[in-house]
DNA sequence: CACTCGTGGAG
DNA sequence: TCTCCAAGAGT
């Protein structure tokens, strides 16, 4: 039995009914999720879907109100540019694609904030399309039960879509259901930290699991810098406080929020630079949500 | 290509 | 406590 037959019939029986899996889920909800998906676990990802689905149920009804507001919704799952990008797609998908999400992998590579991965995923999980969709955790499946390494090492694009092609089935929707799979499984049996391979249906075949688990000497992948104290800290400080303020903020209000005055300009301007602030001077001057 | 960009939960 | 890591993307 291949290797894609295993995945998908594992997959029939153990995918979790995740919002986006259910049936009519709209094109523009694919997107939305899949924005919010960058980087932040699925667990905090799905109340704050609902809601920002609920409120802006397409593209137009976001493009239609000011991006402070989906910066305001995004509330805190990380990395607020995201939620610039995502109201920037929903204004050229309105104005430049007649309000429908596009279909083709090309036209999705041009939206803003939509790379590789997410104009595939769209592509696939909301359309059907016949692509392959490579995450995180399908890399490290493909590494340990292909390539027989244990980790999954630093991406590198092209030689990780070839990896998948070749694994992938042929007809269209086995295709679709596969690259779910796989990231499903990655995600749930075969995790970073200790896979339960127990539970996995590639066990019998899996190139790590049968060289007994040998230790990953590979490149590893680029070390995430640590947060505490770091530019990102200063900027979640001062865009949490420009978020739930009703007014601009204030010098007099942001210079507590940080020591370091070098640190803290320099974060103030990167926000500013990114589109994520902009200066008001009414009614007092100081710094507020990018409307747009 | 190396670096930057949030936040929180799990182990 | 502290480290790791999470459906990545842009520069």
């Amino acid at each position: 039995m291949d290797l894609w037959q295993r995945v998908n019939e594992w997959y029939a029986q153990n995918a979790r009914p995740l919002p986006w899996r259910e049936p009519g889920f709209s094109a523009w909800g694919t997107l939305v999720s899949e924005f919010m998906l960058q980087q932040t676990p699925v667990t905090r990802v799905i109340p704050r879907l609902a809601e920002w689905l609920e409120r802006w149920p397409t593209p137009a009804h976001l493009a239609a109100d000011p991006a402070s507001e989906a910066v305001r919704a995004w509330h805190s799952l990380g990395y607020p540019r995201r939620a610039l990008w995502l109201h920037r797609a929903a204004t050229t998908i309105t104005e430049k694609h007649g309000g429908v999400v596009p279909r083709e992998v090309e036209a999705l590579l041009a939206l803003t904030g939509v790379g590789d991965y997410t104009a595939r995923a769209v592509a696939v999980f909301a359309y059907g399309e016949r692509h392959p969709v490579v995450d995180t955790n399908t890399r490290r499946v493909i590494a340990r039960a292909v390539r027989g390494q244990g980790e999954a090492g630093p991406p590198q694009a092209a030689a990780d879509l070839r990896a998948m092609s070749e694994l992938m089935p042929t007809e269209t929707l086995a295709a679709a259901t596969f690259n779910a799979g796989i990231m499903e499984l990655g995600a749930i049996v075969c995790t970073a930290r200790s896979p339960r391979c127990g539970d996995c249906p590639l066990a019998e075949i899996c190139a790590w699991r049968g060289s007994n688990y040998p230790e990953y000497l590979g490149p590893k992948k680029a070390v995430q810098k640590k947060y505490e104290g770091s530019d990102r800290q200063v900027r979640g400080l001062i865009l949490a406080a420009a978020r739930e303020a009703t007014g601009p903020v204030t010098d007099a209000e942001i210079t507590p929020l940080w020591p370091d005055s070098t640190q803290r300009d320099r974060a103030l301007s990167s926000l500013v630079r990114d589109g994520l602030l902009v200066v008001s001077t009414e009614p007092t001057p100081g710094y507020i949500l990018n409307h747009e």
